[in-house]
Parts: structure tokens; sequence; C-alpha cells
RNA sequence: UCCCGGGUCGUCUAAUGGUAGGACAGCGGUUUUUGGUGCCGCCUGUAGGGGUUCGAAUCCUCUCCCGGGAGCCA
């Protein structure tokens, strides 16, 4: 992808990277990239933008992209995940036949432990954690030689043996990197490359007892594999010389079998009213806050993929966001465009009212047996594609209105039902308000109109207009739907982000149940998934797996709160 | 405190020494049998100071601001 038809392409150098190198013959023109992700959750949104930023550019210079599980960590990680990230990453419209995993390394890896420390580029080291972590220094502060950093090379091999036969205990000592521990930048203040693990790997089971550290693993994958552009995100800045460290004192013991990779950053995807955080995400889930991974109020791709955002609305908008090093965070507006582009194209409109109130035909005809009589109207399914056809939708003299829709007392610009006001019922009749009911509290529990029968369809005759059309569900022949409506995502701007602790004042998108609405008959035809526009109203998905309930999507360009605002400001 | 990376409309992003442009958001208009869609218009920006140059968002310099960095996480 390198911009739609809609939008130019936007900033990329990586893009402008893999061009330069093609140029020059880095990599013989060869580009390979991977994602790698930890199987140890699910994926967000913010891993959409990592996706396509490693498989798009893949794709643009006719290299190939693999799926890496880095699941060099047995206490988090589980084949749950694997399963769960496979399926999210077809969903997004990137199906892998053969994941890789680094765990099918581990041999390798060891091989070039032991290469490593045969050259005296590394150690083991039997100080505890907070020993080696104090003698790291700190920033601006110097950092201290462990006591075991010079033993003799035969000493080393026999530890590593013994500690991956899994003769050593958890902690007790560990693999390091002799690199610098005066290094401004601490992580070549000879990090740890294997800790020791007596933990089930699920799949490895419990054949190891030492397992590599992300920078023992990552850089020397990448040159199994045969990546040549390793992109990451900008946390990972400070490992880019260890990356290399690592690769260049391979590359002179033993050899690669691939050009040296060479590991890129670019900006991770920040989003307006969203947290991507796992921690964060996970106590949601935990306690309850919301029903689950998929959650339709989760970021997750299958919180958004059950919301009934369109995967391919996600791509393009990872597309248009582009590939920078500035730190950013885009608005989840621009999101939310794409997938009304998206939805405006091929979501068939249906009416539907969430908050109904009835509204009787004072006038409305009846038969010979006195049973009110049924006229049927047709309706576009999508004026945006005249090829879905039309439908044919019953009308009498009962029908449902959304609250909103009618008011006894209006502000200005209110073109609205209200009483005395002839409004236009989509494709029926004209009709004219002449009372209401109220109850004891006041609340309007019916309102009373007469129709003009000239105006069938929706046009009178003598060329009369009105200022509003409005929606309505047949009370005869409506279906009872429920509706579940939620702010976007999660409201995490403002006092949260002062307080430090994001979960305190973390605001969960409300979450808010209609049960009573009303919508077409028609709608039982809606597929399970399917994403339908109720009209006025936004943008709704059918749960897949619950018969009824539809999630809202997204609003209209106005959503009911602009609604509200115009409202309140007498419009 | 030290090291590294970054700073262009409100937001994201173009322009790489030669007219600061686009999208989203906002505002106004228009079309419309959806307060949707479409179309038209408007709005606002080169963090600051010095310097080089005929000419600087772009090059140099100082300052300021933001992000990352001291896991046996990734």
């Amino acid at each position: 992808m390198s911009g739609s038809d809609d939008h130019p392409a936007a900033a990329n150098f990586v893009r402008e990277l893999v061009e330069a190198d093609n140029q020059s013959g880095t990599f013989g023109g060869r580009v390979q990239t991977r994602f790698p992700p930890e199987p140890n959750g699910f994926l967000h949104i913010g891993h959409a933008k990592a996706i396509t930023v490693d498989f798009e550019t893949a794709a643009e210079f006719d290299g190939i992209c693999r799926l890496r599980f880095d699941d060099t960590n047995p206490d988090t990680e589980d084949t749950a995940f694997v399963e769960a990230i496979l399926a999210d990453l077809a969903w997004l419209g990137y199906p892998v036949d053969e994941p890789l995993y680094a765990s099918d390394y581990f041999e390798q890896l060891f091989d070039w432990a032991v290469v490593l420390v045969e050259a005296g580029h590394a150690y083991v080291d039997e100080q505890d954690g907070d020993t080696i972590s104090r003698q790291r220094g700190g920033y601006g502060r110097p950092g201290e030689e462990s006591p075991f950093r010079d033993r003799p090379i035969a000493e080393n091999l026999e530890r590593l043996a013994s500690m991956r036969a899994g003769e050593q205990a958890e902690g007790s000592m560990v693999l390091r990197a002799k690199i610098d521990m005066q290094a401004e930048n601490m992580q070549l203040r000879d990090p740890v490359m294997y800790r020791i693990r007596h933990a089930e790997h699920h799949r490895t089971g419990d054949r190891w007892h030492i397992y590599p550290t992300y920078d023992w693993a990552h850089g020397q994958s990448d040159a199994i594999e045969g990546t040549t552009h390793s992109l990451c995100t900008l946390e990972f800045e400070s490992h880019r010389p260890l990356y290399d460290w690592f690769l260049e004192r391979i590359a002179e013991s033993s050899g690669l079998p691939h050009d040296r990779p060479r590991q890129t950053e670019f900006a991770r995807l920040g989003l307006t009213h969203t947290v991507t955080s796992k921690r964060v995400l996970k106590r949601l889930v935990d306690e309850g806050v919301v029903d689950g991974w998929d959650d339709p109020r989760m970021p997750t791709l299958r919180g958004l993929r059950k919301r009934g955002y369109p995967a391919a609305s996600i791509r393009e908008f990872c597309d248009f966001i582009g590939v920078a090093r500035t730190n950013s965070r885009n608005e989840i507006e621009l999101l939310e465009s794409f997938v009304r582009r998206r939805l405006n194209a091929v979501a068939q409109r249906r009416m539907a009212v969430l908050r109904p109130v009835r509204v009787v035909v004072r006038n409305w005809p009846t038969d010979k047996d006195g049973d009110p009589i049924i006229e049927y109207v047709e309706l576009v399914n999508n004026p945006e594609n005249e090829a879905d056809g039309t439908r044919t939708v019953p009308f009498t003299g009962v029908f449902w209105i959304e609250r909103d829709d009618f008011m006894v007392d209006p502000p200005p610009k209110y073109y609205r039902l209200t009483p005395g006001r002839e409004v236009r019922l989509r494709g029926a009749y004209f009709v004219t308000c002449t009372g209401y009911v109220t109850d004891d509290d006041g609340e309007v529990t019916e309102v009373h109109v007469t129709f003009d029968p000239e105006t069938k369809g929706g046009n009178a005759p003598d060329g009369r207009k009105v200022k509003s059309t409005m929606h309505w569900v047949s009370a005869e022949h409506a279906v009872d739907v429920s509706v579940a409506l939620y702010e976007r995502l999660f409201a995490v701007e403002g006092p949260g982000e002062a307080t430090g602790d994001v979960f305190d004042d973390l605001h969960p998108a409300s979450l808010e149940l209609l049960t009573d609405c009303k919508a077409e008959p028609v709608l039982a035809d809606t597929a399970p998934g399917e994403v339908v526009q109720f009209e006025r109203l936004g943008y709704f998905a059918h749960d897949p797996d619950e018969s009824m309930l539809f999630h809202r999507t997204v609003g209209l360009r106005d959503e009911w709160a602009n609604i509200q605002k115009r409202r309140q400001s007498g419009g």
C-alpha cells in the first residue's frame, strides 16, 4: 500500500531507507522484514501499525515478511496467545501459514553463546540480580565491574553447561556479555544474555533451563531468518548498538548465515482516548470492568472487530498516518473517519429508534372489519450504491419515532416534530402533529398526528416542502433489538495523565445498554458481524455472538454529542 | 545529573536552500426524502535567539520543550 486514491502516501522514512539500500545494493536488493510479537497477550490497534509497516514495506519491494513469535520468556507465554495472534492477523488481512518461533533457535543461540564465551566476549556472573543492577551504575554514574568478569574461559564454559543442564537454581547466575561497564549507553554495561528458568515453556517444554533475553535472541533470530530490515519501535533505539555488537562478534567468530540485519526504529502508534498498555488492559479484564479481551470497548483487534471496524479501514489508517520518528499521538477521529468512509459506501441503511415514543395517526383508514389498513413503501437500501436495491417496508397508523424527534417546546432551528408542524416520514407520508399525551410526570407517552393521503411516497402534489424527514418504525411490525452504546474506546486524556496512575483516572468507555429499541422487521436478515447504518443514528454492528445485540461502531459525522451541543446552543 | 532521539496549523503529515500544501478536527455555505453522504469556502503553523545566504522550515550555533534509557520483560 502506498497511499489510496483519496490520499497521497504519508511520510514513510522506512520506505525511503529501503529505497536507498536498494540503490546502494546493501542487501543485494533483497528486502525481508519480520513482525515479532511475544505470545503473551492480544494484538491491539497499536500492533496494527507495526504489522502494516512490516508487511507492507516488504510487499512494496517484492520482499517477504515473516511472523516470528518472540517466545523467549516461558513465564508469560502461552499457546493460546499464539492462536489468537494468528487469528487476529488473518482478520486484519495478513494470514500467516508458517509462523516462525524464536524458540526454534534456542540450540543455535546456545552454540553462538559458547562461541562468544570462547572468544572472551561473555562470562557467567554468580552475583544476584540486585548486586548486578547496583553495579550497573546510573545516568552519568560510573559502573562497576563484576568480580566474575575475568574468570577463566574454561570456568565460564563449565558454568554455562551446568546452567543449561538445570543444575543451578533460578537467580543464582546469568551469562553476561563482556562489553563496557563505563559505556554511556546503559544497554552496553554487560547485559544479561541468559537467565535460569525452570519453568515449562509452551513449545520446548522442560528441555531448557536457560532462556535467552530479548537482546540476545532478537538480532540473532533476525540473522538466522535472513531478515534485512528489522523494524521496531523507538524504545529499542538504545538497544541498537547492542544489537549490532552481538552480530559483529558472531560474524567475526563464526560467521553469519546472511548479511547482517539492521535495526531501524520508528514511532509507535499513539491514539487519543485509547490506552494500549497491556498492564491496564489486563486489569480491566481481570477486574471485570469489561467483558473480556474482545469487549467492543477494548482497543484490541478483536474488540474493534466485534465493534464493526472494517479491517481495511484500520489498514488504510495505518498507511495514512505514515512512519516517522516523531513522538506523536493521532486523534481517534482520524481513525473513525476511515471507518466511516468504508462503512458509508457499503452499509445498508435501516430505520430504527433507540428510545422509542409512540405516534398515532388519528385519521388513518381502516378496512371493512375496522382494522387499520397496511400500506407498503419502498426505501433504498444504500443511497451510495443503488445496486443494493430497495426494500418494502410496511406502514400503518401507529409507529415509533425517536424520542428526541419530538419536542413540545422546541428551540430555534429544531425542524423535527413539534405541535402544529408538518414533517415527512421517510418514504411514507407527510404528517402534522395535532397533539400529544403525557403521563403524571409530564413525560410524553404518545404523539398524535394526521397524515395527508396525497403525500404517499413523501411528496406533496401541491409542491409544499417540509424541513425535516424523519425515520420511523411501524409498531405492528417492529422488531425488538438491544443496542450497546459506549464512548470512544477509553478516555485517558486529562487528569489521568497527571496523577501517574492511569487506571485510577481512567474511566472505561461508558456502556449504555438500550433494551427497548425498535427496528425494521427486515433487520432480522442482517448477518451477524454485519454493520448497518441506523439512519441518523450512526453505524451499528450486529454482534457476532448474540443474535440481536448491536454495538455502535461510530457515530455519523454529527454524533449524538454534537447534536446535543447544537440543540443546547439553540440549533 | 548523564547519554540518545525528536520538535511544521488543534492533531497527524508534505515541502530537504526557492510560493509553507494536504488530511482529520472546527467554522460557514450548498445539495439532499438520513441533522448522513457529496460539493464549495474559511480558519490557524515552521519552539525561541543569533549566524551563513540574493533567498532558510531546511545549513551552523546557543537556548527551551517533549520522548526514551540503569529487568535475570519484550
